[in-house]
DNA sequence: TATTGTTATACTCTATAACTATA
DNA sequence: TATAGTTATAGAGTATAACAATA
């Protein structure tokens, strides 16, 4: 009895999951780029911006931890964000060797026009499938996931 | 009435559709160049592989179209495939400009022993859902991207 | 003139190593 | 000694530009 389909029954490479997860990560990432350009950030700036906005100022440490990505990543990305007047960096009166890292009132607005963009970029996204094949598609990403 | 969760009703940025597809991406290639490591190719190599081992012989422009790369880095994944007994490049009789590229008798069996190694590798990355969730999942994502 | 393959080069992204200052 | 931030550097991956051979 069959009750999937094999793995690899075609040839055809786009059909293969592989392909089908890095293009749909790789077509969602362009389109919120695009809707994210008006205000000046890209895709990595908005995690990073979403992590603030919805967090006690932390350092720039912790905030590379929660994304997943180097330190000296994360220099470089704040170093493009406060020369544009989103975030400012202060030494942590309570251990100066952290920097405190906030968003700017600039920022925040930043924050939530991009929200809103970011939302209507994954919508337009999802757009050709179903509101339950949606919440289907995230449960089933989250379980394969498994943060 | 609420018909979908929210795109952002959260601030987990391992919440996001873009991380859910970009990780999933990473991790199942991440498993797969570990299954094919034994047949000294990744998940790049078995791309191109797949595609030989399904066609008449073609010219590298044409095979690197399918794959959606460059023809420049096709030469070099060539290059690697060549050296390794896997391809073999030879200009068309045809048309000189073009070089076939076949599979040797080795690369055939590579390819073979590969496919069901990444084969295993998927079924392993997908686990943890049942087989209706990860056929629903292709059906999804095909939609999505497609090609 | 256009196309295929090749080579050299450059660019993006990200991580490692080493340094400074603080603890 | 260890940690946070910084800087310099290197590596992977991939694309652009220029060139040779061929059409």
């Amino acid at each position: 009895m069959i009750v999937s389909t094999p793995p690899s029954a075609t040839a055809d490479p786009h059909d293969v999951l592989g392909y089908l997860l890095k293009h749909a990560a790789l077509q969602l990432t362009a389109l919120i780029d695009a809707a994210l350009e008006p205000f000046d950030i890209d895709s990595k700036d908005f995690g990073a911006l979403r992590v603030l906005a919805h967090r006690e100022p932390t350092s720039q440490l912790e905030v590379a931890k929660t994304l997943g990505i180097d330190r000296t990543t994360m220099v470089a990305l704040l170093d493009v964000l406060e020369r544009k007047g989103i975030v400012t960096r202060r030494p942590d009166p309570a251990d100066r060797r952290r920097n405190v890292v906030e968003l700017t009132a600039h920022g925040f607005k930043t924050y939530e026009d991009a929200e809103a963009a970011h939302g209507r970029a994954e919508s337009e996204f999802l757009g050709a499938i179903s509101p339950g094949a949606v919440d289907q598609l995230r449960r089933t990403l989250r379980t394969l996931v498994e943060h």
